[in-house]
DNA sequence: TAAATATGCGCAATCGTTTGTTCTAGTATA
DNA sequence: TATACTAGAACAAACGATTGCGCATATTTA
C-alpha cells in the first residue's frame, strides 16, 4: 500500500496530468455537467481509488459551508433513555452520510452553553438539544442566529423552534388515573427538575387526574427536584416517612424509580403490597425487577428518528422551519407494581 | 446583538485597523511571543468579545492539522455498558477542549469500516474503537497509517495498538469458581460473539476454573454466539431444555442475562431456587431485579477515562505509542442469584 | 554619532476543496 | 473561407486561520 500520508486532489491531478478542478468535478459526480470526457473520468476514478483518496471534509466544509455534521447535546448519555435516542439519531445520520458530534452537558446549563459555542465553532449544520434547565435565553439567541435547531424531550413555549416531546401530560394523567382505578387516593409524586416542560406537563397531568375525580391534591405529596437516582432515593424516603403514608408513588423517571426502590427496600417495604409504584420510562429491565414495574413508555427510537428528520429538512430549507412541534404518545405498560386496594385498606 | 453572521479574524482586524495575523496571535495567546503591545492586545480582545467571535475550527484545522476531535466507534451506544464508557470519554474530552464524533457501528464490521473512513475524512486526531468482529485487518491498516488509535473492550494479539480491557479471564474464573464453591458442578455458559478476545478470555477463565478443580468441561454447556438479548434468551432456552439441567448459568453480558431471565421466567423457574445465575456487567438495576443479581463488574468509567488519556498522550507524542495495553480488574459483586446447593441436590 | 538591537506589527503563503470564468482546439455552420 | 459553436479542461479566487519572514521605527550601545 503506497499510502504515504494523505492523498489530495492535487496528488491525483499531478499523477495523471490534469488539474485538481477536473479531479474534483469527477469525484463529486459532476463529470457530465462540466463535460469531462469519459476517458478522463475513468482515469481519475481509478487513480483515486488506487491511491485511497479520502476527501478532506475540513477543506470541503470551509469552502462549501456545509459540514454534514450535527451536534447532539444530551444531559447524560449514560442514561438509557437518552442513549436510546442518541442511537437512533446516529443511525439516521449515517444513512445520509452525516456525523454526530456528541456533547454531554452533565445536567449543567453552563456546560450546555459551552457546548453550543464549541459546536458552533465546529460549524455543525444543525443542533439537536435536550436542554437541561428552565431558562431558554441561550437557546433563543442561537435559534435567532439562524442555526437550525431541534429541541427534544422538552419545549419552551416562548421559543420558536421545532421540538419532539412525549405526551407527558397524558402519560402522567393515565398513570395517576390508573392508581385511582386501583382505589389509591394518596399518591406521592417524585418529580424531576422543576420548571422544565417535562416536569410541568407531568404535574399538570397529575393534577388533572385528581381534578377529574374531584379529589384535592395534597401538595405535600409532591417532592423532589431532579431526574436523578439520588433524588428518587431522597424523595421516597420523605414520602415513606409521612403518616399516613401514601399508598402509591409516581416516579418521574427511570432513575428516580431506581433510587426509590432502594429507599423502599431500606424501609423493608414490599412493592406492591406495602406501596405501589409507577415509573416513567420503560426499560429493558422493567419486566425483570423484583416486582415487574408498571411504566409509562416513551417512544425513544421514534423521538430520535423524528428529531433528526426535522433537523434535516430544516437544514435543507436553509434554516426556515415549517414544523412547530411534535408530540408523541406515551403509553402505560401494565405490570405488577400497582396493587388493587380493597376499600378496607383505605383510611 | 450585532451578530450579523459569522465573525472572522478579518472582521475584527478591519474594525480596529490591524492585520488579521495580529488578531490571530492575540487570540491564541501569543501576544508576548510576537511582541504585540498591551494596548493592541487589550483592544483586540475586547473587540473579539464584543463581536462574539468564535474561531472557525475547520479553517484552523485545515491549517494546523489538528482538529481537537476524536472519533468514537461503538457497537451499540444504547447498551448502558458502552454508553457509560462513552460518557466518561466525553467528559475527559471536554476537559481539554476536544470533541467526540460518535459512530454506532451497529455490531456490523462493514459499518465499522465505513465509520473509520468517514472519521478519517473528518480529520479526527485519533480514534477510540470498540471493534465488533474477529478480524483486525482494517484496524491494522489504519494503525499503520499512523493515526493514533486506542482499542477498548477487546484486543488483538497481532495488533500493535494500545488497548483497555477488563480482566475477563479473571472475572470469568472468579464467577465460575464461586459457582463451584456453592457446590455447583454443571454450569452453562451463554457466550457472546465467538472469537472475540472478550469471549475467548472469558471462556478461558471458565475452562481454567474447571481445570483448577480437576473437573471436565462439558462442551455442550457452552452455547450462544452474540452479546445480545436475543442470544441470551435462546441460549437459556437451550440450556434449560437439557437433562439433566445445569444448575447454574453464567451469562456473558448484561443483555444476555436479560434475555436469559425471560427464558427462565417462561419455563416457570425461579432464580436461584431452580437455577443460579451470574451475569457479566454490573448495572444500576442489578440489585433491584426479581432476584438481585450476582454480577462481574467492569470498571466502565475508568475504561473511558484511561482510553481517552492513552489516546491523548499518543496524539501528543505524534503517533508514537508507548503503552502496550491496560487490563482493569473485574470484580465479583455478590448478591442473591446463586444458591448454595446441598450435596443432596447434586446428581 | 554610527551601529546594533529591540519593539511592534504586516505580508503573503499555505492548508485542500469548490466553482465561476476563461482558454484552446477542433468541428460545424453559413 | 470566415465565423460560430462545442467539447474539454485549466486558471485562479475564494473559504478562515496560522505562521515564517521581513520591514519599519525606536531605543540602546560603543
Amino acid at each position: 500500500m503506497v499510502q504515504s500520508k494523505h492523498i489530495t486532489l492535487d496528488n491525483i491531478a499531478n499523477q495523471i496530468g490534469v488539474s485538481s478542478s477536473t479531479v474534483s468535478r469527477v469525484l463529486t459526480g459532476q463529470s457530465k455537467k462540466y463535460r469531462i470526457s469519459d476517458r478522463t473520468t475513468e482515469i481519475v476514478q481509478q487513480t483515486a481509488r488506487k491511491l485511497g483518496y479520502v476527501p478532506d471534509q475540513l477543506a470541503r466544509g470551509l469552502r462549501t459551508k456545509r459540514t454534514n455534521t450535527m451536534g447532539l447535546i444530551i444531559p447524560d448519555i449514560s442514561n438509557p433513555f437518552f442513549s436510546s435516542i442518541a442511537r437512533n439519531i446516529e443511525i439516521q445520520a449515517r444513512k445520509v452520510g452525516s456525523s454526530i458530534i456528541l456533547s454531554d452537558s452533565q445536567e449543567d446549563t453552563q456546560l450546555e452553553i459551552e457546548s453550543i459555542r464549541l459546536l458552533q465553532g465546529r460549524k455543525v449544520d444543525g443542533l439537536i438539544i435536550c436542554p437541561v434547565g428552565e431558562d431558554s435565553k441561550h437557546l433563543k439567541s442561537i435559534v435567532n442566529s439562524g442555526l437550525p435547531v431541534v429541541i427534544i424531550d422538552r419545549y419552551f413555549p416562548d421559543l420558536d423552534c421545532p421540538y419532539v416531546v412525549s405526551d407527558n401530560y397524558q402519560g402522567a394523567m393515565d398513570a395517576v388515573t390508573y392508581f385511582f382505578e386501583m382505589n389509591h387516593r394518596s399518591i406521592g409524586y417524585i418529580q424531576g427538575r422543576v420548571n422544565t416542560s417535562v416536569n410541568n406537563d407531568r404535574i399538570r397531568g397529575y393534577r388533572a387526574a385528581h381534578e377529574t375525580r374531584g379529589l384535592p391534591v395534597d401538595e405535600s405529596l409532591i417532592v423532589g427536584d431532579s431526574f436523578g437516582k439520588r433524588n428518587g432515593y431522597i424523595g421516597a424516603k420523605i414520602l415513606l416517612a409521612k403518616s399516613p403514608r401514601p399508598t402509591a408513588i409516581f416516579a418521574a423517571s427511570n432513575l428516580i424509580s431506581l433510587g426509590a426502590m432502594t429507599a423502599i427496600q431500606e424501609e423493608r417495604l414490599k412493592i406492591p403490597d406495602d406501596i405501589s409504584i409507577i415509573s416513567f420510562d420503560e426499560q429493558p429491565y422493567s419486566e425483570h425487577l423484583a416486582t415487574p414495574m408498571t411504566t409509562v413508555a416513551q417512544q425513544t427510537s421514534e423521538t430520535g428518528e423524528i428529531a433528526f428528520k426535522l433537523l434535516q429538512s430544516q437544514i435543507q430549507q436553509d434554516g426556515k422551519q415549517t414544523t412547530e412541534g411534535i408530540v408523541l404518545p406515551a403509553e402505560l405498560v401494565y405490570r405488577k407494581s400497582v396493587k388493587k386496594l380493597e376499600f378496607a385498606e383505605l383510611q
